[in-house]
DNA sequence: GCCAACGTTGGC
DNA sequence: GCCAACGTTGGC
């Protein structure tokens, strides 16, 4: 069995959206790299489930795949936001899986945690942090579901600078 | 809203 | 194949 984490923004599709729905697609992903990694998905994988553009941003809870990848359809669907003309049903460019609704954890375990652990130092999201899905170590994993049910934060590390708290606009 | 980091595109 | 220009992501 192996570990990922995959990014979503709350306000698009949240850990609660997946809770509803129980199953999901996990369709609008738009970059290799991030594509060759949901290709690698095996049944039974873990997920760690990451809100990205939040407040605060971090790791929300647990799912697992319930489907291997198969095409994103939403690619040749003009009318989807995620349209791309160079994906077609013949020439699948794009591929999604599905994923189902494990956990939601009692607290965020927050990105500034993360970046604080020296224990989580290397992973991918700490060091690439633009990519939507990754893969995590079995270690990692387990430290992140840990610190999601454990009942206090960890105390933050000192923020860098006062500007780093000024209040989130909306767009 | 700003901007750094990263990915993609396209001219040559 | 290189790389500048451009677009997107995501933290703040």
């Amino acid at each position: 069995m192996k570990y990922w984490l995959m990014k979503s923004e709350p306000e698009v599709f949240g850990i609660e959206h997946l809770r509803r729905k129980g199953v999901s697609s996990w369709d609008g992903v738009r970059n290799y790299q991030a594509r060759n990694n949901l290709t690698a998905m095996q049944l039974g994988d873990r997920v760690l489930f990451y809100h990205s553009n939040a407040n605060p941003n971090g790791v929300v809870g647990e799912a697992e795949v319930v489907k291997q990848a198969y095409p994103d359809h939403t690619a040749w669907d003009t009318t989807s936001d995620y349209y791309d003309a160079n994906s077609t049903p013949d020439q699948p460019r794009w591929m999604m899986v599905d994923v189902r609704f494990l956990s939601a954890y009692p607290r965020i375990v927050t990105l500034e945690e993360i970046r604080a652990l020296p224990t989580l130092a290397d992973m991918v999201l700490v060091n690439n942090s633009r990519l939507s899905v990754q893969p995590v170590t079995p270690t990692e994993y387990q430290i992140i579901e840990r610190l999601g049910h454990s009942a206090a934060a960890t105390a933050p590390a000192k923020s860098r600078s006062a500007a780093k708290h000024r209040p989130r606009r909306k767009t």
